[in-house]
RNA sequence: GGGCCGGUAGCUCAGUUGGUUAGAGCACACCCUUGAUAAGGGUGGGGUCGAAAGUUCGAGUCUUUCUCGGCCCA
């Protein structure tokens, strides 16, 4: 029967995909081939292309973030591979910090332990544990996502050799002498006599004392203001020794006013802002008062003040400071400041140079920097800050307030800001911030508004503050001189603290004689071993140095770091901080910076909501590859959305793309082809062939266009038009006729055959780096030689494809062929035809179109039985349908007068 | 509360320096095909470009305000 006679397409590539089976099935494979240490063989000597793992923190099972970056990272490094290059992607994880160190407390709560009672060098054992637990549940999450990389030799800033590493680099920073020991205020117990994080921190009511203070003005721009109190209010009168500035808010609207009523402020001018006017007054209980001066906070610039107890030795200036966080919620709309008593009043005094210091002890007493108070606690504190106020003359009004105020979750004692020793790293003091901003400046950013993002956070950011009350980090190395009070700066003991950890890691910092760091040169009785940590952000931002410069297959700078844009504040910057202050340069050549995932609506996932997607659940209905898509197919510049909707949506361009492989698949029975693509003989092609070899060539510019600019979106978006537009609807539906119906021998055949290999060759290499899975699955299927699709290189193609002329002409064909379809439409639609073979066509064209149709089948190129081409000077495109007469070839189907030219044997029905 | 970024068809995205009736693919509807068949083809409907005001001969594109959302900071 006829069809013995045609060659219909045949192969084992299955239309259904069914990837959360195949997936695991063809990572099995590259486990067994070993793929990774294939692609670097395969690239040996070549130009490198390094992008250096942000660590992920190693808690937790991964999420939809996590699976974005990591899909998105593999995507980068496979282009880059198959573009010739090197392309190293080693994995790594954070290790230290709180959150662990918290989970493990978990657990000593629910088992009735007490952290306290256990050792830290044990304590910490079971925190290194329970990262290394979750290091393995997370290589297994990334690579079930495709993400290939070098697994086996993965890195963590737990390891002993990063542990030596941060050493170092603190070591350079010591002796730099831009690690200074400066005061902070943290959230302190003075019950427990200790700092607490903020997820120690409760929130209940508390009753506190208030009070309105004034402080005189000695000098300011407005003249007005010379013989003025300026009125704070505060909750906290005991802070009011430590003030060392006033903060206002420029945008705000102040007066001074007159107080006339009789009394110790008969007279007093004072000044508040005009919206809390009222407030003041009731509070104060000022029935009399004239209204002197309105005028705006932006003139309260390089105003000074006195301290209340100037009388008393406190002579000092106090400085009026803009600051945003100045409200009209409460109080005076001037807020007092006190550097060692808030984070921030220490920012803002930070900023202007001004420096906290240790105003409380422990115990929550007075320091000696505090004169009247010493040795005072500050829980006792306010009555006697009120007597002297008001001593002075300077209390207008006190009161007491019921307001949320932190406690500890412990102890349910009021907790307090209390400015503590800490260690910071100067931005100033040898030019961190401008070498920053410099290495900014030399740096590629993707998108490019990640530039300035990171520049205005650098150029406004205090002095990195590195020491952390913990113990699960690596140990501070620092020794104190006790008599001096000096820093121990040796390059001997910091190098011989890093090869100890190195050997046995910085658990003996905590249990272990310091005379073993110290070494034979100094003496252990007369320093003081710090028991800080450094703060996580250090141990990170330093994977730079033990990492790229460390490891032989890396390269330092790396190519690219790849985040989330929420690392601009996080790994991006302390990256740059730690390289310029250690090494004047970024540890980045380029930072390609992502958005966060959002739900199908643009809200953010969360528990409550409902709208959490994991990416297991993903992996279980529809693969990794489909995931695959959705990150390519996503505009990463923005914020993502994902919800079933979206993903159905990509699983059916999946499925086009599919079946695209499979047709090239079937019509070439399995059999692929490779040959050289130079060597194709051009001239000999129909010109359909032609036209789809400069088609091919144009694709392929405009990829490598998409590519350099990272900008995949678009990229997927060209990939799947041409798939569906280019090929399913267009040359495969025209070409079926030839490839069904032709002998497998004839020349037109096999110019067909050519391209579906050109085709096929191309597609599966443009797709790998997206369609990890399924290229590979395809590649099995015809590659007898190459162990995988990623060992391959993208194909250059030879000049000769690209025929703009031919272009321009068959953009006019196709338009013609757009109308002949609405004519053919037309017939359908009365039911006068069904398929497009049923019809007939006339066509009217300007003669303008003469040449382009010439030696041109029109009933080919629409896929009908018959076209007469007829010109004039009247209209453009003239189209008319009819019903073709005649006998349908049992063949071809085609419907003529006469025998079929093709198939004379055939049995006309 | 502040800083930054964003809001174009149901979905994913285009839309050059402001200039014709705002585009593509998918989805949807209808039709065809049954020799890519849990496939394939054709045609079509669908957007007051988040809202309002302004600049301009002309604004999706520029300005302001508002609104919604995201990140960061407080």
């Amino acid at each position: 029967m006829s069809k013995n006679q045609i060659n219909l397409p045949k192969t084992a590539f299955s239309m259904k995909a069914n990837l959360p089976i195949r997936e695991p099935e063809i990572l099995k494979f590259w486990k067994k081939i070993d793929l990774y240490k294939e692609l670097r063989n395969s690239r040996k000597g070549e130009e490198k292309f390094v992008l250096h793992d942000g660590p992920p923190y190693a808690n937790g099972n991964i999420h939809m973030g996590t699976a974005l970056n990591k899909i998105l990272k593999d995507i980068i490094v496979k282009f880059h591979q198959m573009d010739g290059k090197d392309s190293v992607y080693v994995p790594g994880w954070d290790c230290h910090g709180l959150p662990i160190e918290w989970k493990i407390e978990e657990q000593y709560k629910k088992n009735k332990k007490n952290k306290n009672d256990v050792p830290i060098v044990e304590f910490r054992k079971e925190c290194r544990t329970f990262a290394e637990k979750w290091i393995e549940v997370h290589k297994d999450q990334f690579k079930r996502l495709g993400v290939v990389g070098d697994w086996e030799n993965y890195y963590s800033t737990m390891s002993y050799d990063a542990e030596a590493q941060i050493v170092r680099e603190l070591g350079k920073f010591l002796k730099e002498g831009s690690l200074y020991r400066g005061f902070k205020p943290v959230l302190w117990s003075t019950v427990e006599k200790t700092a607490l994080a903020d997820a120690e921190v409760e929130y209940q009511d508390h009753k506190s004392d208030t009070i309105y203070a004034c402080f005189p003005v000695k000098s300011s721009k407005i003249k007005e203001l010379y013989d003025c109190d300026i009125v704070i209010w505060t909750t906290t009168p005991w802070t009011i020794p430590a003030n060392k500035a006033l903060a206002y808010n420029e945008s705000l609207d102040y007066l001074i006013i007159r107080i006339n009523d009789d009394g110790n402020f008969k007279n007093k001018k004072i000044v508040i802002a005009e919206a809390l006017l009222d407030s003041v007054l009731k509070d104060c209980e000022i029935k009399e008062f004239e209204n002197l001066k309105k005028f705006k906070g932006k003139d309260l610039k390089d105003t000074i003040c006195k301290h209340p107890f100037f009388d008393l030795g406190y002579d000092y200036d106090i400085p009026m400071l803009e600051a945003r966080f100045v409200t009209t919620e409460q109080g005076t709309g001037i807020v007092h400041c006190a550097p060692s008593h808030g984070p921030d009043d220490f920012n803002l005094c930070l900023n202007n140079g001004i420096k906290a210091i240790e105003t409380v002890d422990d115990d929550g007493k007075y320091t000696k920097n505090v004169s009247l108070f010493e040795g005072l606690h500050i829980f006792k504190a306010n009555p006697i800050v009120i007597e002297k106020l008001k001593d002075q003359n300077k209390l207008l009004s006190n009161g007491v307030l019921v307001h949320s105020y932190p406690h500890s979750w412990r102890s349910k004692a009021p907790l307090v800001h209390r400015a503590t020793p800490q260690w910071f790293i100067s931005m100033e003091s040898h030019k961190l911030r401008s070498k920053a901003l410099k290495a900014i400046d030399d740096t590629t950013f993707y998108p490019s508004k990640g530039k300035d993002r990171l520049k205005s956070m650098i150029e406004t950011r205090p002095d990195w503050c590195v020491s952390r009350q913990r113990v699960w980090g690596v140990p501070l190395p620092i020794f104190v001189n006790k008599k001096s009070n000096e820093i121990l700066i040796d390059d001997v003991v910091f190098e011989n603290i890093a090869n100890i950890y190195e050997k046995e890691g910085s658990d003996c910092w905590f249990s272990d004689d310091p005379q073993k760091f110290l070494g034979s040169k100094y003496k252990a009785e007369d320093f003081e071993k710090l028991s800080d940590i450094v703060e996580v952000w250090f141990d990170s931002g330093s994977t730079h140095s033990f990492v790229l410069e460390k490891r032989k297959d890396l390269k330092w700078p790396a190519s690219m770091y790849l985040e989330g844009s929420d690392q601009h504040r996080g790994w991006f910057h302390s990256s740059l901080l730690e390289s310029c202050g250690t090494r004047g340069k970024a540890p980045f050549e380029s930072i390609l910076s992502h958005g966060f995932v959002v739900d199908g609506k643009g809200l953010k996932m969360s528990k409550s909501l409902g709208n959490v997607i994991a990416p297991e659940d993903i992996l279980k209905k529809y693969g990794a590859d489909i995931l695959r898509i959705w990150v390519a197919a996503s505009n990463y510049a923005e914020d993502l959305r994902i919800d079933y909707s979206i993903l159905d949506q990509h699983s059916e361009s999946y499925r086009k793309i599919r079946n695209t492989f499979r047709y090239l698949l079937g019509n070439i029975n399995d059999k692929y082809e490779d040959f050289d693509l130079d060597k194709i003989d051009i001239e000999s092609l129909p010109e359909l062939e032609k036209f789809m070899l400069s088609k091919i060539h144009s694709l392929n510019n405009k990829f490598e266009n998409y590519f350099k600019k990272y900008d995949f979106h678009n990229l997927y978006k060209e990939l799947l038009n041409f798939c569906t537009i280019d090929l399913s609807a267009f040359y495969f539906d025209i070409r079926k006729d030839t490839l069904y119906c032709d002998p497998i021998n004839s020349e037109k055949r096999k110019s067909c055959v050519t391209i579906l290999n050109v085709l096929l060759k191309s597609l599966i290499r443009w797709f790998a780096p997206i369609l990890s899975f399924t290229t590979e699955e395809i590649h099995q299927l015809i590659s007898k030689d190459s162990k995988s699709i990623h060992l391959e290189k993208f194909l250059t193609f030879p000049e000769k494809f690209e025929n703009k002329e031919l272009t321009e002409r068959w953009s006019q064909l196709i338009k013609i062929r757009d109308v002949c379809n609405i004519s053919i439409e037309e017939k359908r639609a009365s039911k006068e035809i069904g398929s497009s073979l049923e019809a007939d066509l006339n066509i009217q064209l300007n003669e303008k179109y003469k040449e382009i149709v010439e030696d041109m089948d029109l009933s080919e190129l629409c896929i009908v039985s018959k076209a007469v081409v007829n010109f004039d000077n009247q209209s453009d495109i003239l189209v008319v349908t009819k019903k073709a007469s005649g006998n349908k070839c049992s063949v071809c189907w085609k419907i003529r007068e006469d025998p079929c030219e093709r198939h004379p044997k055939c049995q006309i029905s």
